[in-house]
DNA sequence: TAAAAGGAATTGATATATCAAATTAAAGAT
DNA sequence: ATCTTTAATTTGATATATCAATTCCTTTTA
């Protein structure tokens, strides 16, 4: 996943930016400038624009023709769309895998499963990465590739705000039961098991949502 | 939808090749020049790459880097994943627009489906365009514009293989009593005939694909 | 003082130039 | 004659230059 020296150098640049709006760093509205870029990654204007091209494709990053290109801003609206998005492709996906998932994909499943701890320094980027990563693998198993591409482009667009409910240990167990139901190629209890996480993560998102930014339109938009 | 002044070029450009590509004009494999394309537009090279990487984005095209771009290639797996997710994503998008739908809607909906005919002199692109925006306009009424927007992306890329069923007016009948069960809210009526005929096409297109294309690899590949 | 108009500066879009990789064709060896 | 190697050509990637729109600040006027 690293950058090569066969990388092009675009796509570098796709990666760094993409980074930073996943994680939060890059605020929606705020503008991305192409100079800036160009300085950092010493390189011309060609490829900056190409990775913002790119990116506003995958509706991270707004353009504003002759202005400028901005974080793409989510509304309330937006988000509960996505939510909705990420509970039926998740929940046609994890039916689909309980049918068809190999012992292989189940020790996938188990290994990025086993990164996760309770301890309360890890960091919160680490668990919502590992917490990607394990909804992916899982759509993965589903055997429809464009099905699984579509689960991480959610997740991509969702990072910013996913909660990862861990009191309890309540996700270290509710992953563990998910991997003993695809196992046994329980698809109803696997579905049951996932709808359960996704109504938990779903309610901590929009409650805290509710919460930080009562009254404002956009959410976690750059001051002004 | 029409271009207009105000577009950039490269807008007008990224139209185009995309509806020579969903049109079945340019063939999978087919290669993409830049400089075919600036002299067509009269432009320099920068607003062709500007369409060629969106395009790409969307999968309608492929980078080869440094050495081309090429219309992408589709394998049976590749379809058989998306009218899979065809499936998915219609059927979740029309048990939410039954319960939401709008008079208004209903009557976009009836309009649409007012130009369809059985008559067989009309062309071949036409039936599928009306289809295409018959069923964009039921996902949009679902009230999920996400959803919305990911079915007419995956009706793009299925556009050359889709054939639509007329023998027996068997469209324009199924289609009518679709309408019926949104305006009646009856979610599990719409979305048994819904289904019915999403598998009414994917058998069709299965099975033509199986025969004119017995042996090959990929679909509609330009022979070279 | 505030609003509007005009102009300067910033910045992206497009055009042109240069560079490097990949493909293809040609030449030589087996 | 065919396969391999190498050189030439094609073509995309990147860099630089120019153009045009937008934004923002200044100035003027009501």
């Amino acid at each position: 996943m690293a950058s090569t020296k066969t990388d092009a150098v675009k796509l570098r640049i796709y990666r760094k930016i993409k980074t930073e709006i996943i994680s939060g760093r890059k605020k929606p509205g705020e503008r991305l400038s192409i100079d800036d870029l160009k300085k950092e990654f010493g390189t011309s204007v060609s490829p900056v624009r190409d990775a913002f091209q790119m990116l506003s494709q995958e509706d991270l990053v707004t353009i504003k023709p002759r202005s400028g290109y901005y974080v793409t801003k989510v509304t309330l609206k937006e988000l509960r769309d996505m939510l909705d998005m990420r509970e039926i492709l998740e929940l046609a996906a994890v039916v689909r895998a309980a049918e068809r998932i190999t012992p292989e994909q189940i020790k996938e499943l188990e290994s990025v499963h086993a990164g996760y701890t309770d301890d309360e320094d890890e960091t919160y980027s680490r668990y919502t990465l590992e917490n990607q990563n394990f909804h992916t693998l899982m759509a993965k198993a589903s055997g429809n590739e464009e099905l699984a591409r579509q689960v991480s482009r959610v997740h991509d667009r969702m990072a910013r705000f996913m909660i990862i409910v861990r009191s309890g240990h309540y996700m270290i167990d509710i992953h563990q039961k998910l991997i003993d139901r695809l196992a046994a190629h329980d698809a109803s209890g696997a579905r049951k098991t996932l709808k359960k996480e996704l109504d938990q993560a779903k309610t901590a998102i929009m409650e805290r949502i509710m919460e930080e930014e009562a009254g404002s339109w956009h959410l976690g938009t750059v001051r002004e």
